[in-house]
RNA sequence: GGAGAAGUGGCCGAGCGGUUUAAGGCGCACGCCUGGAAAGCGUGUUUCCCCGAGAGGGGAUCAAGGGUUCGAAUCCCUUCUUCUCCGCCA
Protein backbone atom coordinates (compact mmCIF):
# COMPACT_ATOMS: atom_id res chain seq x y z
CA UNK A 1 0.00 0.00 0.00
CA UNK A 2 0.64 3.35 -0.51
CA UNK A 3 2.81 5.43 2.87
CA UNK A 4 0.55 7.74 4.62
CA UNK A 5 3.94 9.74 4.84
CA UNK A 6 3.62 9.83 0.87
CA UNK A 7 -0.22 11.21 1.02
CA UNK A 8 0.18 13.51 3.46
CA UNK A 9 3.58 15.20 1.63
CA UNK A 10 2.74 14.82 -2.00
CA UNK A 11 -1.30 14.41 -2.33
CA UNK A 12 -1.36 16.17 -5.18
CA UNK A 13 1.37 14.69 -7.24
CA UNK A 14 -0.34 11.26 -5.85
CA UNK A 15 -3.68 12.36 -7.82
CA UNK A 16 -2.32 13.40 -10.61
CA UNK A 17 -0.54 9.85 -11.33
CA UNK A 18 -3.57 8.27 -9.79
CA UNK A 19 -5.91 10.07 -12.51
CA UNK A 20 -4.08 7.68 -15.00
CA UNK A 21 -5.89 4.88 -13.66
CA UNK A 22 -8.85 6.42 -14.94
CA UNK A 23 -10.57 5.22 -12.21
CA UNK A 24 -12.94 8.62 -10.72
CA UNK A 25 -12.96 7.05 -6.97
CA UNK A 26 -9.70 6.76 -6.02
CA UNK A 27 -9.24 10.67 -5.43
CA UNK A 28 -12.25 10.22 -3.12
CA UNK A 29 -10.47 7.24 -1.38
CA UNK A 30 -7.29 9.25 -0.97
CA UNK A 31 -9.10 12.36 0.73
CA UNK A 32 -11.02 9.98 3.03
CA UNK A 33 -7.75 8.29 3.79
CA UNK A 34 -6.33 11.85 4.54
CA UNK A 35 -9.30 12.73 6.88
CA UNK A 36 -9.22 9.33 8.57
CA UNK A 37 -5.49 9.96 9.01
CA UNK A 38 -5.90 13.20 10.44
CA UNK A 39 -8.67 12.03 13.26
CA UNK A 40 -6.74 8.74 14.28
CA UNK A 41 -3.81 11.12 14.91
CA UNK A 42 -5.53 13.94 17.33
CA UNK A 43 -7.33 10.87 18.97
CA UNK A 44 -4.01 8.87 19.56
CA UNK A 45 -2.41 12.31 21.13
CA UNK A 46 -5.24 12.21 23.92
CA UNK A 47 -5.47 8.66 24.24
CA UNK A 48 -1.29 8.20 24.66
CA UNK A 49 -1.49 11.47 27.10
CA UNK A 50 -4.38 9.74 29.09
CA UNK A 51 -2.01 6.43 29.04
CA UNK A 52 1.02 8.03 30.03
CA UNK A 53 -0.83 9.56 33.23
CA UNK A 54 -1.81 6.06 34.31
CA UNK A 55 1.85 4.66 33.84
CA UNK A 56 3.33 7.64 36.10
CA UNK A 57 0.32 7.03 38.46
CA UNK A 58 0.93 3.13 38.80
CA UNK A 59 4.55 3.85 39.07
CA UNK A 60 3.87 6.16 42.08
CA UNK A 61 1.62 3.71 43.57
CA UNK A 62 4.86 1.59 43.82
CA UNK A 63 6.84 3.69 45.06
CA UNK A 64 4.24 4.45 47.95
CA UNK A 65 3.21 0.80 48.66
CA UNK A 66 6.99 0.40 49.00
CA UNK A 67 6.92 3.18 51.88
CA UNK A 68 4.04 1.92 53.25
CA UNK A 69 1.31 4.63 52.16
CA UNK A 70 -1.57 2.03 51.87
CA UNK A 71 -3.85 5.13 52.08
CA UNK A 72 -1.99 7.24 49.26
CA UNK A 73 -1.67 4.09 47.16
CA UNK A 74 -5.38 3.11 47.46
CA UNK A 75 -6.28 7.16 46.41
CA UNK A 76 -4.26 6.55 43.03
CA UNK A 77 -5.77 3.50 42.48
CA UNK A 78 -9.37 5.15 42.50
CA UNK A 79 -7.82 7.55 40.29
CA UNK A 80 -6.04 6.08 37.91
CA UNK A 81 -9.64 3.84 37.90
CA UNK A 82 -11.40 7.49 36.83
CA UNK A 83 -8.59 7.69 34.05
CA UNK A 84 -8.64 4.45 32.76
CA UNK A 85 -12.49 5.02 32.07
CA UNK A 86 -12.17 7.85 30.45
CA UNK A 87 -9.40 6.41 27.92
CA UNK A 88 -11.19 2.90 27.31
CA UNK A 89 -13.68 4.96 25.04
CA UNK A 90 -11.11 7.11 23.00
CA UNK A 91 -8.91 3.49 22.83
CA UNK A 92 -11.85 2.33 20.88
CA UNK A 93 -12.59 5.10 18.91
CA UNK A 94 -8.95 4.62 18.06
CA UNK A 95 -8.69 1.16 16.74
CA UNK A 96 -12.06 2.00 14.74
CA UNK A 97 -10.60 5.03 12.91
CA UNK A 98 -7.62 2.56 12.48
CA UNK A 99 -9.35 -0.28 11.15
CA UNK A 100 -11.20 1.96 9.02
CA UNK A 101 -7.96 4.01 7.56
CA UNK A 102 -6.29 0.63 6.93
CA UNK A 103 -9.64 -0.86 4.99
CA UNK A 104 -9.19 2.95 2.65
CA UNK A 105 -5.86 1.97 2.21
CA UNK A 106 -6.12 -1.35 1.08
CA UNK A 107 -8.04 0.24 -1.77
CA UNK A 108 -5.92 2.42 -3.35
CA UNK A 109 -3.88 1.24 -6.06
CA UNK A 110 0.11 2.24 -6.74
CA UNK A 111 0.56 5.56 -8.19
CA UNK A 112 1.52 4.90 -11.77
CA UNK A 113 5.16 5.80 -12.86
CA UNK A 114 6.35 9.14 -14.93
CA UNK A 115 6.55 6.64 -18.09
CA UNK A 116 2.89 5.07 -17.81
CA UNK A 117 0.46 6.26 -20.36
CA UNK A 118 -3.23 7.07 -19.24
CA UNK A 119 -6.15 4.94 -19.85
CA UNK A 120 -8.25 2.13 -18.77
CA UNK A 121 -8.47 -0.43 -21.46
CA UNK A 122 -5.80 -2.65 -22.94
CA UNK A 123 -6.17 -0.50 -26.33
CA UNK A 124 -4.49 2.29 -25.03
CA UNK A 125 -1.01 0.40 -23.66
CA UNK A 126 1.68 1.59 -26.05
CA UNK A 127 3.67 -0.52 -28.07
CA UNK A 128 7.29 -0.05 -27.28
CA UNK A 129 9.64 -2.34 -29.12
CA UNK A 130 8.85 -5.04 -31.26
CA UNK A 131 10.93 -7.88 -32.86
CA UNK A 132 10.80 -10.61 -35.60
CA UNK A 133 8.69 -11.21 -38.45
CA UNK A 134 5.06 -12.19 -38.28
CA UNK A 135 4.23 -15.16 -40.50
CA UNK A 136 3.40 -15.13 -44.36
CA UNK A 137 -0.28 -14.55 -44.30
CA UNK A 138 -2.10 -16.75 -46.66
CA UNK A 139 -0.54 -19.99 -44.54
CA UNK A 140 -3.08 -21.83 -42.38
CA UNK A 141 -0.42 -23.02 -39.23
CA UNK A 142 -2.17 -25.52 -36.93
CA UNK A 143 -3.22 -24.35 -33.34
CA UNK A 144 -1.03 -25.48 -30.73
CA UNK A 145 -3.93 -27.88 -29.44
CA UNK A 146 -4.27 -29.63 -32.79
CA UNK A 147 -0.32 -30.07 -32.70
CA UNK A 148 -0.30 -31.35 -28.81
CA UNK A 149 -2.68 -33.85 -30.16
CA UNK A 150 -1.03 -34.65 -33.13
CA UNK A 151 2.22 -35.40 -31.89
CA UNK A 152 0.50 -36.78 -28.63
CA UNK A 153 3.09 -33.74 -26.78
CA UNK A 154 -0.48 -32.80 -24.25
CA UNK A 155 -3.29 -34.84 -22.89
CA UNK A 156 -5.68 -32.31 -21.89
CA UNK A 157 -8.77 -34.90 -21.82
CA UNK A 158 -6.56 -37.11 -19.07
CA UNK A 159 -5.81 -33.80 -17.48
CA UNK A 160 -9.49 -33.18 -17.06
CA UNK A 161 -9.91 -36.87 -15.86
CA UNK A 162 -7.33 -36.92 -13.24
CA UNK A 163 -8.44 -33.24 -12.04
CA UNK A 164 -10.66 -30.78 -14.30
CA UNK A 165 -9.99 -28.10 -16.70
CA UNK A 166 -6.91 -26.34 -17.09
CA UNK A 167 -4.89 -29.16 -15.61
CA UNK A 168 -2.94 -30.83 -18.74
CA UNK A 169 -1.24 -34.08 -18.67
CA UNK A 170 2.57 -33.23 -20.65
CA UNK A 171 3.28 -36.85 -22.16
CA UNK A 172 6.97 -37.54 -23.88
CA UNK A 173 7.92 -34.99 -25.51
CA UNK A 174 5.80 -32.47 -24.38
CA UNK A 175 6.50 -33.34 -20.87
CA UNK A 176 10.68 -33.10 -21.93
CA UNK A 177 10.36 -29.72 -23.83
CA UNK A 178 8.20 -28.09 -20.41
CA UNK A 179 11.41 -29.98 -18.19
CA UNK A 180 14.17 -28.46 -21.20
CA UNK A 181 12.46 -24.90 -20.88
CA UNK A 182 12.64 -24.65 -16.93
CA UNK A 183 16.24 -25.34 -17.32
CA UNK A 184 16.81 -23.02 -20.04
CA UNK A 185 15.61 -20.09 -18.27
CA UNK A 186 16.92 -21.26 -15.11
CA UNK A 187 20.37 -21.25 -16.74
CA UNK A 188 19.71 -17.89 -18.56
CA UNK A 189 18.62 -16.27 -15.48
CA UNK A 190 22.01 -17.78 -12.83
CA UNK A 191 23.89 -16.42 -15.66
CA UNK A 192 22.30 -12.84 -14.71
CA UNK A 193 22.74 -13.05 -11.66
CA UNK A 194 20.20 -14.03 -10.12
CA UNK A 195 20.51 -16.54 -7.29
CA UNK A 196 17.73 -19.50 -7.63
CA UNK A 197 15.54 -20.48 -5.13
CA UNK A 198 12.92 -23.61 -4.52
CA UNK A 199 10.54 -21.63 -2.16
CA UNK A 200 7.28 -23.28 -0.52
CA UNK A 201 4.21 -23.89 -2.96
CA UNK A 202 1.81 -22.97 -0.23
CA UNK A 203 1.88 -19.69 1.42
CA UNK A 204 -0.40 -18.43 4.73
CA UNK A 205 -1.70 -15.37 4.99
CA UNK A 206 0.83 -12.97 5.88
CA UNK A 207 2.69 -13.73 2.56
CA UNK A 208 -0.79 -13.20 0.88
CA UNK A 209 -1.04 -9.63 2.47
CA UNK A 210 2.91 -8.97 1.69
CA UNK A 211 2.89 -8.94 -2.23
CA UNK A 212 -0.64 -7.36 -2.03
CA UNK A 213 -2.90 -10.61 -3.53
CA UNK A 214 -4.65 -10.79 0.19
CA UNK A 215 -6.79 -8.85 0.66
CA UNK A 216 -9.18 -8.55 -1.78
CA UNK A 217 -8.21 -10.71 -4.44
CA UNK A 218 -8.36 -14.16 -2.25
CA UNK A 219 -10.95 -15.32 -5.21
CA UNK A 220 -7.74 -15.74 -7.41
CA UNK A 221 -5.79 -18.32 -5.45
CA UNK A 222 -6.96 -22.16 -4.28
CA UNK A 223 -7.32 -21.70 -0.41
CA UNK A 224 -7.30 -24.67 1.82
CA UNK A 225 -9.30 -23.64 4.67
CA UNK A 226 -7.95 -26.63 6.83
CA UNK A 227 -4.82 -25.04 6.81
CA UNK A 228 -5.71 -21.27 6.08
CA UNK A 229 -2.61 -21.80 3.35
CA UNK A 230 -2.91 -20.82 -0.04
CA UNK A 231 -1.08 -22.51 -3.42
CA UNK A 232 0.78 -19.96 -5.03
CA UNK A 233 -0.04 -18.05 -8.04
CA UNK A 234 2.97 -17.12 -8.77
CA UNK A 235 6.51 -17.28 -7.40
CA UNK A 236 6.55 -14.18 -6.49
CA UNK A 237 4.92 -14.28 -3.79
CA UNK A 238 6.92 -16.85 -1.84
CA UNK A 239 10.32 -14.99 -3.00
CA UNK A 240 9.37 -11.55 -2.20
CA UNK A 241 8.33 -12.40 1.54
CA UNK A 242 11.66 -13.86 2.00
CA UNK A 243 12.19 -9.79 2.78
CA UNK A 244 9.19 -9.71 4.87
CA UNK A 245 9.93 -7.93 8.34
CA UNK A 246 13.63 -7.67 7.21
CA UNK A 247 16.07 -4.81 7.57
CA UNK A 248 18.74 -4.63 4.89
CA UNK A 249 22.17 -3.08 4.62
CA UNK A 250 22.22 -0.81 2.03
CA UNK A 251 25.53 -3.23 0.31
CA UNK A 252 23.16 -5.76 0.16
CA UNK A 253 21.19 -4.54 -2.84
CA UNK A 254 20.52 -5.17 -5.54
CA UNK A 255 19.02 -8.32 -4.65
CA UNK A 256 18.56 -10.52 -7.23
CA UNK A 257 16.83 -14.35 -6.53
CA UNK A 258 15.10 -16.60 -9.47
CA UNK A 259 12.89 -19.57 -8.82
CA UNK A 260 11.15 -21.74 -10.69
CA UNK A 261 7.33 -22.93 -9.35
CA UNK A 262 4.16 -24.35 -10.63
CA UNK A 263 1.82 -21.37 -9.93
CA UNK A 264 -1.98 -22.52 -9.40
CA UNK A 265 -4.66 -19.50 -10.65
CA UNK A 266 -8.52 -20.21 -10.32
CA UNK A 267 -9.17 -18.11 -13.31
CA UNK A 268 -13.01 -17.95 -12.26
CA UNK A 269 -14.56 -16.06 -14.85
CA UNK A 270 -12.58 -17.33 -17.51
CA UNK A 271 -14.22 -18.69 -21.00
CA UNK A 272 -14.08 -19.35 -24.60
CA UNK A 273 -10.74 -18.82 -26.78
CA UNK A 274 -8.95 -17.33 -24.00
CA UNK A 275 -8.82 -20.76 -22.27
CA UNK A 276 -8.56 -22.87 -24.89
CA UNK A 277 -5.31 -25.03 -24.97
CA UNK A 278 -2.74 -23.79 -23.02
CA UNK A 279 -3.91 -20.29 -23.43
CA UNK A 280 -4.74 -19.90 -19.89
CA UNK A 281 -4.59 -22.76 -17.61
CA UNK A 282 -5.39 -23.34 -13.24
CA UNK A 283 -1.47 -25.16 -13.06
CA UNK A 284 1.16 -23.84 -15.37
CA UNK A 285 4.82 -23.57 -14.78
CA UNK A 286 7.06 -20.34 -14.35
CA UNK A 287 10.65 -19.10 -14.07
CA UNK A 288 10.18 -15.44 -12.31
CA UNK A 289 12.93 -13.42 -10.70
CA UNK A 290 12.49 -10.84 -8.24
CA UNK A 291 14.96 -7.92 -6.91
CA UNK A 292 14.75 -5.94 -4.24
CA UNK A 293 16.92 -2.46 -4.99
CA UNK A 294 17.47 1.08 -3.36
CA UNK A 295 14.81 3.49 -4.50
CA UNK A 296 16.66 5.75 -7.20
CA UNK A 297 17.88 2.50 -8.79
CA UNK A 298 15.05 0.45 -9.57
CA UNK A 299 13.83 2.28 -12.74
CA UNK A 300 17.32 1.09 -14.52
CA UNK A 301 16.91 -2.20 -12.88
CA UNK A 302 12.90 -2.46 -14.67
CA UNK A 303 15.16 -1.72 -17.73
CA UNK A 304 17.74 -4.45 -17.08
CA UNK A 305 14.68 -6.97 -15.80
CA UNK A 306 12.99 -6.45 -19.49
CA UNK A 307 16.50 -6.82 -21.65
CA UNK A 308 17.00 -10.04 -19.75
CA UNK A 309 13.71 -11.59 -21.01
CA UNK A 310 14.20 -9.49 -24.20
CA UNK A 311 17.00 -11.64 -24.33
CA UNK A 312 14.97 -14.95 -23.89
CA UNK A 313 12.85 -14.54 -26.50
CA UNK A 314 15.73 -13.96 -28.98
CA UNK A 315 17.01 -16.76 -28.55
CA UNK A 316 14.05 -19.29 -28.34
CA UNK A 317 13.83 -16.98 -31.72
CA UNK A 318 9.95 -15.95 -31.20
CA UNK A 319 8.03 -12.92 -32.97
CA UNK A 320 7.50 -10.23 -29.44
CA UNK A 321 6.04 -7.02 -28.79
CA UNK A 322 6.79 -5.15 -25.74
CA UNK A 323 3.61 -3.58 -24.16
CA UNK A 324 4.12 -0.11 -21.95
CA UNK A 325 0.96 -0.76 -19.64
CA UNK A 326 -1.42 2.09 -19.32
CA UNK A 327 -2.27 3.19 -15.96
CA UNK A 328 -5.86 1.37 -15.94
CA UNK A 329 -4.81 -2.40 -17.18
CA UNK A 330 -1.61 -2.41 -14.86
CA UNK A 331 -1.95 -4.65 -11.41
CA UNK A 332 -2.88 -3.27 -8.28
CA UNK A 333 0.53 -2.70 -6.96
CA UNK A 334 2.28 -1.99 -9.84
CA UNK A 335 3.46 1.45 -10.38
CA UNK A 336 4.81 -0.18 -13.72
CA UNK A 337 4.68 -2.46 -16.27
CA UNK A 338 5.99 -3.98 -19.57
CA UNK A 339 4.42 -6.74 -20.64
CA UNK A 340 5.90 -9.26 -23.53
CA UNK A 341 3.42 -10.80 -25.59
CA UNK A 342 4.62 -13.37 -28.52
CA UNK A 343 3.02 -14.06 -31.76
CA UNK A 344 0.72 -17.08 -31.90
CA UNK A 345 0.98 -18.21 -35.39
CA UNK A 346 -1.90 -20.41 -35.38
CA UNK A 347 -4.26 -18.79 -33.66
CA UNK A 348 -3.59 -15.27 -35.02
CA UNK A 349 -3.09 -13.54 -31.93
CA UNK A 350 -0.68 -12.24 -29.34
CA UNK A 351 -0.07 -14.18 -26.08
CA UNK A 352 1.14 -12.60 -22.87
CA UNK A 353 3.83 -14.50 -21.67
CA UNK A 354 5.51 -12.22 -19.34
CA UNK A 355 4.66 -9.31 -17.15
CA UNK A 356 7.60 -7.18 -15.64
CA UNK A 357 6.87 -4.56 -13.17
CA UNK A 358 8.14 -1.97 -10.68
CA UNK A 359 6.13 -2.21 -7.59
CA UNK A 360 8.49 0.89 -5.72
CA UNK A 361 7.79 0.81 -2.34
CA UNK A 362 3.94 -0.45 -2.35
CA UNK A 363 4.91 -3.78 -1.30
CA UNK A 364 7.99 -2.99 0.53
CA UNK A 365 5.63 -0.61 2.87
CA UNK A 366 3.47 -4.02 3.21
CA UNK A 367 6.19 -6.36 3.59
CA UNK A 368 7.64 -3.76 5.69
CA UNK A 369 11.29 -4.43 4.06
CA UNK A 370 13.39 -1.70 4.47
CA UNK A 371 17.06 -1.25 4.27
CA UNK A 372 19.87 1.28 6.24
CA UNK A 373 22.31 3.52 4.28
CA UNK A 374 25.67 3.44 5.39
CA UNK A 375 26.04 5.57 8.35
CA UNK A 376 22.56 5.96 8.37
CA UNK A 377 20.50 5.42 11.14
CA UNK A 378 17.32 6.15 9.63
CA UNK A 379 16.15 3.08 7.79
CA UNK A 380 13.86 3.49 4.54
CA UNK A 381 11.41 1.08 2.14
CA UNK A 382 13.21 -0.71 -0.44
CA UNK A 383 12.22 -0.82 -3.81
CA UNK A 384 10.65 -4.01 -5.22
CA UNK A 385 10.86 -5.62 -8.88
CA UNK A 386 9.37 -8.69 -10.54
CA UNK A 387 8.65 -10.48 -13.81
CA UNK A 388 8.39 -13.63 -15.35
CA UNK A 389 11.42 -14.88 -16.89
CA UNK A 390 9.25 -16.82 -18.59
CA UNK A 391 5.74 -18.36 -17.95
CA UNK A 392 5.59 -21.52 -20.12
CA UNK A 393 2.40 -22.50 -21.65
CA UNK A 394 2.09 -19.80 -23.86
CA UNK A 395 5.94 -20.07 -25.31
CA UNK A 396 5.01 -23.47 -25.53
CA UNK A 397 2.17 -22.63 -28.03
CA UNK A 398 4.29 -20.44 -29.78
CA UNK A 399 6.98 -22.72 -30.14
CA UNK A 400 4.77 -25.52 -31.74
CA UNK A 401 2.42 -22.96 -33.33
CA UNK A 402 5.48 -20.62 -35.15
CA UNK A 403 7.99 -23.56 -36.20
CA UNK A 404 5.77 -26.06 -37.48
CA UNK A 405 5.45 -27.34 -40.99
CA UNK A 406 4.15 -30.32 -42.66
CA UNK A 407 5.52 -33.15 -40.83
CA UNK A 408 6.70 -31.88 -37.49
CA UNK A 409 7.99 -29.04 -35.11
CA UNK A 410 11.36 -27.61 -35.30
CA UNK A 411 13.25 -26.86 -31.80
CA UNK A 412 15.06 -23.46 -31.89
CA UNK A 413 18.92 -24.49 -31.33
CA UNK A 414 19.16 -22.10 -28.29
CA UNK A 415 16.92 -24.87 -26.71
CA UNK A 416 18.20 -28.16 -28.64
CA UNK A 417 21.40 -28.78 -25.70
CA UNK A 418 18.73 -29.00 -22.89
CA UNK A 419 16.05 -30.96 -24.92
CA UNK A 420 17.90 -33.47 -26.86
CA UNK A 421 16.04 -33.50 -30.20
CA UNK A 422 16.29 -30.88 -32.58
CA UNK A 423 12.32 -31.84 -33.97
CA UNK A 424 9.44 -33.21 -32.69
CA UNK A 425 7.98 -35.52 -35.50
CA UNK A 426 4.72 -38.08 -35.17
C1' G B 1 -0.82 -37.51 15.51
C1' G B 2 0.49 -38.23 21.25
C1' A B 3 3.56 -36.65 25.71
C1' G B 4 6.97 -33.17 27.69
C1' A B 5 10.27 -28.65 27.60
C1' A B 6 11.16 -23.93 25.75
C1' G B 7 10.66 -19.03 22.91
C1' U B 8 13.82 -12.22 26.24
C1' G B 9 17.55 -6.83 22.28
C1' G B 10 22.41 -7.92 16.42
C1' C B 11 24.12 -12.51 19.47
C1' C B 12 24.70 -15.12 24.37
C1' G B 13 22.14 -14.83 28.81
C1' A B 14 19.68 -13.12 33.83
C1' G B 15 14.91 -11.73 35.46
C1' C B 16 9.19 -15.17 36.91
C1' G B 17 3.86 -8.89 39.83
C1' G B 18 6.26 -2.54 41.35
C1' U B 19 13.83 1.25 42.07
C1' U B 20 13.69 -3.15 35.06
C1' U B 21 14.56 3.07 32.86
C1' A B 22 15.17 -5.37 30.59
C1' A B 23 21.07 -6.99 34.84
C1' G B 24 25.69 -8.94 32.92
C1' G B 25 28.59 -10.36 28.77
C1' C B 26 29.87 -10.48 23.46
C1' G B 27 29.62 -7.77 19.07
C1' C B 28 29.22 -3.00 16.75
C1' A B 29 29.81 2.68 16.50
C1' C B 30 32.08 7.03 18.33
C1' G B 31 35.53 9.36 21.75
C1' C B 32 39.90 9.31 25.12
C1' C B 33 44.62 7.04 25.37
C1' U B 34 48.76 5.60 21.30
C1' G B 35 53.93 7.03 16.62
C1' G B 36 50.14 3.35 14.86
C1' A B 37 47.42 -0.70 16.75
C1' A B 38 45.84 -4.01 20.70
C1' A B 39 44.49 -3.66 25.67
C1' G B 40 42.19 -0.26 28.92
C1' C B 41 38.63 3.63 30.01
C1' G B 42 34.17 6.47 28.67
C1' U B 43 29.64 7.14 25.78
C1' G B 44 26.14 5.07 22.68
C1' U B 45 23.68 0.71 20.44
C1' U B 46 15.62 -3.01 19.07
C1' U B 47 11.98 -1.39 15.98
C1' C B 48 7.48 1.34 14.99
C1' C B 49 4.35 5.45 15.97
C1' C B 50 2.49 10.37 18.05
C1' C B 51 3.43 15.67 19.59
C1' G B 52 7.30 19.39 18.56
C1' A B 53 10.70 24.27 14.00
C1' G B 54 14.29 22.19 17.25
C1' A B 55 15.86 20.81 21.90
C1' G B 56 13.02 17.42 23.73
C1' G B 57 8.57 14.87 25.50
C1' G B 58 5.22 10.74 25.08
C1' G B 59 3.04 5.79 23.48
C1' A B 60 3.87 0.73 21.92
C1' U B 61 7.33 -3.41 21.63
C1' C B 62 10.35 -9.61 25.96
C1' A B 63 7.14 -15.34 19.62
C1' A B 64 1.74 -13.52 18.14
C1' G B 65 -3.20 -12.37 19.86
C1' G B 66 -6.58 -11.92 23.93
C1' G B 67 -7.40 -11.63 29.45
C1' U B 68 -6.49 -10.61 35.00
C1' U B 69 -4.35 -6.15 37.71
C1' C B 70 -3.71 0.53 39.74
C1' G B 71 0.73 -1.92 37.50
C1' A B 72 2.63 -7.89 33.38
C1' A B 73 8.82 -10.07 30.28
C1' U B 74 6.76 -12.22 34.95
C1' C B 75 -0.04 -14.78 36.27
C1' C B 76 -4.27 -17.01 32.99
C1' C B 77 -6.31 -18.48 27.93
C1' U B 78 -5.63 -19.28 22.53
C1' U B 79 -2.40 -19.73 18.40
C1' C B 80 2.45 -20.25 16.12
C1' U B 81 7.48 -21.91 16.22
C1' U B 82 11.73 -24.74 18.10
C1' C B 83 13.79 -28.89 20.89
C1' U B 84 13.35 -34.07 23.26
C1' C B 85 10.75 -38.76 23.38
C1' C B 86 6.86 -41.98 21.13
C1' G B 87 3.95 -43.18 16.73
C1' C B 88 3.66 -42.86 11.36
C1' C B 89 6.21 -42.11 6.86
C1' A B 90 9.11 -40.55 1.31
Amino acid sequence: MLTLQYLRDNKDEALKRLAKRGNPELEELVSKALSLDAESRKIRAEAEALQAEVNKASKDIGARMREGDQAGAEALKQRVSEIKNEAQEQKAELMRKDSDLATVLYQIPNVPGPDVPAGRTPEENEEVFRSGNLPEPGRTPLPHWELASKYALIDFETGVKITGAGFPLYTGKGAKLQRALINFFLDRADIAGYHEVIPPLVVNEDSGIGTGQLPDKEGQMYYMGEDELYLIPTAEVPITNIFRDVILNEEDLPIKKCGYTPCFRREAGSYGKDVRGLNRLHQFDKVEIVEITKPEESYAVLQAMTEHVKGLLDALELPYRILRLCGGDMGFAAATTYDFEVFSAGQDRWLEVSSVSNFEDFQSNRLKCRFRRKGEKQTALVHTLNGSALALPRIVAALLENNQDETGIKIPPALVPYTGFDRIEA
